[in-house]
RNA sequence: GGCUGAUUGGUCAAGCGGUUAAGACGUCGCCCUCUCACGGCGAAAACAGGGGUUCGAUUCCCCUAUCAGCUGCCA
């Protein structure tokens, strides 16, 4: 049998990259194994629910290359499954009560203040409620006159409070815990919406999800979901729960810990392709070495077994570092692409764009780093004399000046201003007067870009600047140093 | 508090009874070099603690500690 997986996210805002890694693995399993991913969006949470959020959910998995395989037609593609939608069709009411003819479930009538005596401490400002069955005892009467009567209610399950239960897990093993730990959890809310709990159960098996692949944040719960399929008398599916992501101080990723959405990530000039890369590996690893994969070869090599257990850190440093490695591999006409609206951000006069952003190309992890790179071709900074001295090229502001002044006529005398000409030039002044290159290089880079550090090296910068501006900015060196 | 889970260098992570305990990021050093970066080479850096089981535990079991998640008419 195929393997069918969804993502079933809550449209609550942006996607962090926990979610997204849901996603991605979801969507790995099942292709994997040459079976079919579903996007299902849980919106059964009127209060919580965002304008726009599935509209960052759509974009998102289109951008990533998550593709689901089913669902209503929508522009002529597939649309996801909606929980609000499939709600119409009464399918929960109609399961829920199935539960209760079965003894599974019940009619609670308890309102808010009768809860409120329920609960019983309070642990870190959170109060504990436990259920207590009131309603469990009610006769078909008294449950048929409330009915009648327009009383708000709830559907719970209906959970013994002898026994075990016990749900096995791909990665975590059995796990079992003491029915008596079980709160009988509400299924249809008071507004006839079903929770979280029971529309993932009825609709996971609906839809025929083989492999019910979620957070570890689940883990707990599962021996309830595992009760109302025993309940119906479903086959349960093949559960994997992953493990969370953090952020640096190991707390779960959330909106406000830094900005780990996807789209965040984007703005700040990461790459896609980066992105789904880096979070592959954030709890799953191959079997050789390699760090480097594309979707299709995360498809290839992806075996849900070696998805690990224990949480993981989201470290953006190691973010960085693959992204630089992605616009590294990058040709160059695409990697243009990309980088020219940071170049023009910068850059305003008439110079040559692509020499520049070749330059820069296997100097940046993102996108924005280019500026800090390049602002000196726009307008010489102004630097203090201190540069020109440099204990290995064994240079100083005397040597500097001398070796300025010697090579100032040669450079005006020069016609072609190309990388090539000059470099040879330089290195034949170089050989003449025999010193070491840096000891002529290192005077000239810093008077034509008045850094201490730059993306190329004195001829090719000079030959972005053209002879007139280098002429005058190595004159102006000489000024300087002059006047120290 | 209760329940569940996790615990290999700062971070990701291999290992699935016997290894000099991989590799990557980061850090540091060296080389390359017209500076920096790229690239190459190298270094420092880890099995949470205590009991078992075993000829032998990072690997299996128990306890403790720590961390996390759940404990909602949220998912």
């Amino acid at each position: 049998m195929k393997i069918r997986t969804r993502y079933a996210p809550s449209p609550t805002g942006r996607m962090h990259v926990g979610n997204l890694r849901s996603a991605l693995y979801e969507f790995l399993i099942a292709k994997h194994d040459g079976g079919e991913f579903m996007l299902r969006i849980e919106d059964t949470d009127q209060e919580r629910f965002v304008e726009g959020a599935v509209d960052i959910i759509y974009r998102t998995m289109a951008k990533t290359g998550l593709i689901h395989d089913e669902g209503p037609d929508k522009d002529g593609g597939f649309g996801p499954y909606v929980q609000s939608e499939r709600m119409k069709t009464g399918i929960y009411m109609k399961y829920a009560k199935e539960l209760i003819d079965k003894g599974e479930a019940y009619y609670c009538f308890c309102d808010k203040e009768r809860l409120a005596t329920l609960k019983s401490e309070v642990v870190e400002g959170k109060e504990i409620t436990v259920y207590d069955k009131h309603c469990l005892g009610l006769s078909k009467e008294e449950i048929d006159a409330n009915l009648a009567a327009g009383k708000p209610y709830v559907i719970r399950q209906n959970n013994p409070q002898t026994g075990t239960t016990t749900f096995h897990d791909e990665l975590y093993g059995d796990i079992t815990v003491e029915n008596s730990e079980l709160d009988d959890m509400i299924l249809i809310k008071s507004d006839g919406y079903p929770t979280y709990n029971f529309a993932n159960v009825v609709d996971d098996h609906t839809m025929n999800i083989t492999h019910v692949v979620r957070g570890n944040e689940y883990l707990s719960s599962s021996p309830k979901y595992q009760r109302l399929y025993d309940a119906f008398g479903w086959q349960s599916p093949v559960y994997v729960h992953l493990p969370l992501i953090t952020d640096e101080n190991h707390k779960k990723l959330s909106k406000r810990s830094g900005h780990s959405s996807f789209e965040d990530l984007l703005e700040q000039g990461f790459i896609t392709e980066a992105i789904v890369n880096y979070i592959a590996l954030l709890g799953w690893s191959p079997e050789d070495n390699r760090e480097i994969f594309t979707l299709d070869e995360l498809i290839r090599d992806f075996d849900y077994h070696r998805i690990s257990k224990s949480p993981a850190v989201f470290d953006i440093v190691k973010l960085r570092w693959m992204n630089g490695e992605y616009i590294k591999a990058m040709d160059f006409d695409a990697f243009y692409q990309m980088a020219e609206p940071y170049l023009k951000a910068v850059l305003t006069k008439d110079l040559d764009l692509k020499k520049i952003a070749a330059m820069v190309k296997t100097r940046i992890e993102v996108f924005p780093d280019i500026a800090e790179h390049i602002d000196f071709f726009e307008t010489l900074p102004s630097y203090d004399v201190e540069m020109y001295t440099h204990k290995k090229m064994k240079t100083n502001s005397e040597t500097s000046l001398a070796v300025l002044q010697d090579i100032l006529p040669i450079l005006e005398a020069q016609e072609d201003y190309s990388n090539d000409a000059l470099y040879q030039t330089l290195v034949a002044y170089v050989e003449k007067t025999g010193v070491k290159n840096g000891y002529v290089m290192w005077p000239i880079r810093t008077a034509v870009s008045g850094k201490q550090m730059t993306p190329a090296g004195a001829t090719e910068i000079m030959e972005v600047l053209g002879k007139d501006e280098s002429l005058a900015r190595i004159r102006k060196g000489i000024e300087l140093l002059q006047n120290a």
